[in-house]
DNA sequence: TCGCATAGTTTCCTTTTCGTGCGTATGGCA
DNA sequence: TGCCATACGCACGAAAAGGAAACTATGCGA
């Protein structure tokens, strides 16, 4: 939080003397975070981001990797969440559209900074790891 | 990936028509995300990014509900990932400082957008999962 | 001489997560 | 008369995550 402000005011001020975000304000942003930064969450996010409407298995084979469990678990969340509705459409077989909301559509632009920093900077980190492998061999 | 490329260069083009990334980059890419997308890696990002050089036990007393054991795999991990530094001062009782590397500020900054986004819309999610549970109990 | 401080590591144990496979409803097709 | 397709829910078990507590080394102060 006290990061974000920074980054917000663009400023070098003491720390003490920055308003304080109520504890119970701050634990539920953590909470918050901690739910929607999970890995499946953002790959959902993305695809649906990407491709607008999709059905489930739509979903599942954009995803790659999931298992028809994670992907039934991680959409619920999500439109438990505000992040996507889901739209039921009774027939046999099932039938069954999600869309982001606005909301998910936020949470995904705000994601992107995330995926530029993994795209710009994933052979700086491949990097490290092999020097670091270099070091511990030692 | 394309989502990213969507935002950056702030057009309404054919999905078909980008350049696609390779698969390689595009599964570096998750790897790297899923792995620094997660709960204790942000939060102690979030620390350092607020008061720059820390040691072990004050990273632990400022992260809050995290074990020694997870301190330790965590700045582990991203030390391995050249997201921190760690300088061991030799003496008795061990003394040893993390800081954040240029990578690890990137990334920290990249993850700003997330934090104003959950500070933002958390009453919204909450509304969300109120008015879910209440859907749900018919 | 006792124990405290520091930054871990290791062991043990519980909890959570996750994959796999099976069941389900039913109209349409072979 | 089967059997497929779709979007799940449920149950079992393996695997991983994670917490608690003990143990490490050792100079210094009481």
């Amino acid at each position: 939080m006290r990061a974000v402000r920074n980054a917000v005011e663009a400023v070098h001020m003491s720390y003490a003397a920055m308003p304080e975000v109520s504890p119970a304000v701050e634990s539920l942003v953590r909470q918050v975070i901690a739910q929607v930064a999970d890995k499946w969450t953002m790959l959902v996010l993305e695809v649906l981001e990407e491709h607008g409407t999709l059905r489930f298995s739509q979903v599942g084979r954009l995803v790659e990797g999931i298992s028809q469990k994670m992907l039934t678990n991680t959409l619920r969340e999500m439109e438990r969440d505000g992040l996507v509705t889901r739209t039921v459409h009774p027939v046999i077989p099932p039938h069954v559209d999600y869309t982001l909301t606005e909301l998910g559509r936020e949470l995904s632009a705000a994601f992107c900074g995330v995926w530029l920093w993994a795209e710009t900077y994933h052979g700086q980190v491949m990097a490290a790891r092999a020097a670091f492998r270099e070091r511990e061999r030692a």
